[in-house]
DNA sequence: ACTCACTATGGAACGACGTTCCAAGATGCG
DNA sequence: CGCATCTTGGAACGTCGTTCCATAGTGAGT
């Protein structure tokens, strides 16, 4: 041992029931969305699970992999049940919907692209491009957009999950436009305040899909053969 | 004096060149771009400038404030020089290089979406919509869009910057996408190991631009009075 | 010229985190 | 039934953001 040690009774050796990895990445979960992914730490987890960090360490090689695995297991389970043949639009809804039930998977997503949560949602979106139409050397231009919209629509959501709720969405983004603006820029973002001022009545769903509808009608415009009169589509190149 | 102290000598008042929030501002970014964002502390930031962690306090209040003016240090000095006149894709273009010169703004952007240097960033992309002939009523819509795909694209980019460079990105992926599917799911992803395929000979930029130009295509389907055979664009609504 | 309230300084200390270490109990195989 | 092996859990480690505070320089008032 490494130096004091008291009295108190431990009990080491094998016990409990079982103690898993995905056991851990449950309990993981359940902070998570309780509390916050400021709350999750190996000691609360550690707590929540009546054991000790290191006990946690011989199931999960660190803190990182726990988060991959957590927003795996949530991604995963979505995209395996719901609705195998929904189309893009519908998919991209559901997983909207999953980012707004878990905060928290916003930032966890945005922290590494190659994870197993994001790969699952690349390949779900991609899949279903062909049906939609979408011409197969465009695929991954459209799947990239797509991908990086519900990124960033993550991180926004994410991020507003952090603020506190007295102040409000609307009233802290006004605070801090109006902050930023007095810095002798006052009048100098009027697009950013046209913005704060109707976001006390702004749905967050309805700006995604239209988003969403935004990148699914351009790739629309490189899919049907152009009519006519058509307005010439940019093309893709740089 | 709350415990031990040497002989080492210690000089405290008012010395040095000033010691400013700017100026200590400037030096989080050279450590930032020098050395990534996991090397910026207070510690280094205090050895750097020759001084302790207390006195940066006093002209900084946190380091998420500190990151937030390094941020938007950037960020204005772009909006403010680069091109005024340009339409809104070389404008997207320019946030892409600028991302991709200080990686740390990807993860920064993504933090918080009220924060000063993303405010510019949708106020720069805002501005143009009107002269790009977006109607008034989509503007936050294609606003919105715009700058979920920087913040999409952004969180990936600061993320591959964290990827050892002696794997090398195209063997990174496929590395862990067969890893994943491995796990009884051989196969299962194929569009996510088609795209790994392609990778090698990827272009991040021009991935970037095919998504602006998709989101403008998909708003020019709501600017132009349609041509006769157009294909019904998808209205916005949810 | 001198005082003195105030501000800036910088290093020690604090509490919390991710992670590592390790003594010891439980397990299963021979 | 002995023993190698795995599991446990809590102490310890190093680092981080942040706070504290004794002190030294500054400038306004006299």
């Amino acid at each position: 041992m490494r130096e004091t040690e008291s009295e108190g009774e431990r009990h080491p050796g094998r016990r409990r029931e079982a103690l898993s990895a995905s056991g851990i990445v449950r309990a993981a979960i359940e902070i998570l969305d309780a509390e916050g992914e400021d709350a999750l730490t190996f000691r609360s987890l550690a707590k929540r699970l009546s054991t000790g960090a290191g006990a946690i360490y011989h199931h999960v090689a660190s803190k990182d992999e726990l988060l991959e695995a957590a927003a795996a297991e949530l991604v995963a389970a979505i995209v395996a049940t719901a609705t195998p043949d929904a189309d893009v639009r519908t998919l991209m809804l559901e997983a909207f919907d999953l980012i707004d039930a878990h905060r928290w998977l916003g930032s966890q997503l945005a922290r590494a692209p190659w994870q197993a949560a994001v790969l699952l949602v690349v390949e779900a979106v991609g899949e279903r491009l062909a049906v939609a139409g979408v011409p197969e050397d465009h695929q991954f231009d459209v799947a990239s957009a797509l991908v990086h919209h519900i990124l960033g629509a993550a991180g926004q959501h994410a991020a507003s999950a952090r603020v506190p709720l007295a102040v409000g969405r609307s009233g802290l983004l006004k605070t801090v436009a109006d902050d930023w603006t007095s810095r002798a820029r006052r009048d100098q973002l009027p697009f950013v305040r046209a913005m704060a001022r109707q976001l006390a009545d702004h749905d967050d769903r309805r700006q995604f899909a239209a988003g969403v509808d935004l990148i699914l009608a351009g790739a629309a415009t490189l899919t049907r053969p152009a009519p006519p009169h058509a307005p010439t589509p940019r093309p893709t190149g740089s």
